[in-house]
RNA sequence: GUCCCCAUCGUCUAGAGGCCUAGGACACCGCCCUUUCACGGCGGCAACGCGGGUUCGAAUCCCGCUGGGGACGCCA
């Protein structure tokens, strides 16, 4: 048997984090087994959902690379299957209209909290066989209150619920339309879904839905419910937490590997090991390799991974988004170094693709203004001395290299008896107006012998009268 | 409140009765490398929630407690 795993969100809203991961976990699943991992909008609530909310789910799943089989299944377009359902329940009797209203249905959910009980339907309308003519009604399921229904879940082991804790859910609203679980189990039996990954958060469901494949005359599929991601906190993902859209990451700069590496490592693990590649993924992940504790979500440690890959990423491969970045900030690559050059010198010394970005600034723009706490500490009176000895030489260099820079540099040092420092820190100052920069024999080399002594006469001028 | 799930360093986790003086990674703190910033290397700090069992032996098994989380909708 072919095993066939599905995503199904709702586009209410983003893709977020903790979604992201449970489609991640889900097509690992599949991937890892050579099957098949399914997409299903769930649009059945119309009010809420919307098609930009659907795009933003297909971009953000594109982007980590989590490819879907097939077309995704838009579940609104399935309701008349789903009402053919429940007709069969009703006919069978497994379901029965209830005509209950929301005041009813309040007043009862109220009573029983007061009365320290799990809110759930009594089951009033039962045994009503009376069909009275204009009132509206739902159809509920008539589920057992009789023993226990059991789900054998892939992560969490057997869990047990005894059927009287499960009340008769409603399975068609009085406009008609079918809910949730109805629609859930309805779907997944005919796109012939096997196992089913989903968050703990729909664990409580799961008993409802086991009895409504069971009333359906169909086989349950497998389950396993994935623990869910937590802020910072210790609660639940949310806005406060900072970025909760997958998209947010990738407009921050993060790479789709280091996310995708960083989400599978939150609840799974394989050793000692903390980095791996997406085929790697695919060829060890197992679902009894999951955890089954919540994880906390750690920006560090995401950090640390993007680094990891962005440090070891072909140069090549960033320059179309770093040159996106640079455009947002109004800078403009034609001119200056190659974009490529430039990115293999910052990759190391960026978490980001923005922060690489900023440190690309330099390259394209000249330093507007020199940092005040800089200049006091590196620009002395002996600098002076070593900045005129170094760009007479500069003029005459034969080779504009990084190798050759380095050797005329600590040329012009030794022979005033002064350490690098003291000439190198000033340079960096007026080629970038900070402290900080790559080291400066290269940075000297990609900004090319014109622009950079310009620079430095630039930044001398402005501040050896200071 | 009721039901369900969970419980190892600050965080992610390894650990499936003796291999544990509890391992790795991130973060943090030192030191080294060094022209700055990084990278890299070396070292350090730091955990089995509590109480009972079971066993020759428990982080590992059982029970209770406590603590966290999730679910209780004519949302999905």
């Amino acid at each position: 048997m072919t095993i066939r795993t599905r995503f199904a969100p709702s586009p209410t809203g983003m893709l977020h984090i903790g979604g992201a991961r449970t489609a991640l976990f889900s097509w690992l699943y599949a991937r890892h087994l050579g099957g098949e991992f399914l997409l299903r909008i769930e649009d059945t609530d119309r009010e809420r959902s919307t098609d930009e909310a659907t795009q933003v789910i297909l971009d953000g799943l594109r982007w980590l690379g989590l490819d879907w089989d097939g077309e995704p299944v838009f579940q609104a377009g399935r309701q008349a299957e789903h009402v053919v359902a429940v007709e069969q329940l009703l006919a069978e009797g497994h379901a029965y209209r209830c005509y209950c209203t929301r005041e009813e249905l309040d007043t009862m959910r109220e009573r029983q909290m007061a009365n320290g009980e799990k809110p759930k339907y009594d089951g009033r309308c039962r045994h009503r066989s009376d069909r009275p003519e204009g009132v509206p009604f739902v159809v509920r399921f008539r589920s057992p209150d009789e023993g226990e229904t059991v789900v054998r879940d892939l992560v969490l082991g057997d869990v047990t619920f005894s059927n009287g804790e499960l009340d008769d859910l409603i399975l068609l609203r009085s406009d008609g339309t079918p809910t949730y679980n109805l629609a859930v189990v309805a779907d997944d039996a005919a796109m012939g879904i096997t196992h089913v990954i989903r968050g703990a958060d729909h664990l409580n469901n799961t008993p409802r839905q086991i009895q409504l494949y069971e009333a359906l005359g169909l086989t349950p599929p497998a389950f396993g419910h994935i623990p869910l991601i937590h802020g910072p906190d210790g609660a639940k993902m949310s806005k406060r937490h900072g970025a909760v859209a997958i998209t947010e990451y990738r407009e921050a700069g993060y790479l789709a590997d280091a996310v995708v590496n960083y989400l599978a490592r939150l609840g799974w693990s394989h050793g000692d090991e903390e980095v791996f590649g997406r085929e790697q993924l695919v060829a060890l992940f197992d679902v009894k390799d999951v955890g089954r504790t919540a994880a906390r979500f750690d920006q560090n440690k995401l950090d640390w991974l993007n680094a990891h890959y962005l440090r070891n990423s072909i140069p090549l491969a960033l320059v179309s988004d770093v040159t996106a970045k640079l455009a947002a900030m109004g800078i403009g690559v034609e001119h200056g170094p190659e974009l490529a050059e430039v990115i293999a010198i910052l990759q190391e010394r960026s978490r980001n693709l923005q922060e690489l970005a900023d440190g690309a600034h330099m390259f394209y723009r000249a330093p507007h203004s020199y940092d005040e706490k800089a200049v006091q500490k590196h620009i002395k009176d002996v600098s002076w001395n070593l900045l005129d000895k170094f760009v007479a030489a500069a003029r005459q260099l034969s080779a504009w290299d990084a190798a050759s820079l380095h050797v005329l540099l600590q040329q012009v040092c030794e022979e005033a008896g002064e350490g690098l420092g003291k000439l190198a820190q000033p340079i960096r100052i007026m080629l970038s107006g900070t402290a900080v920069s790559p080291p400066i024999d290269a940075t000297l080399a990609l900004l090319g012998r014109d622009e950079a002594l310009a620079r430095i006469e630039r930044g001398s001028a402005a501040l050896r009268q200071g």
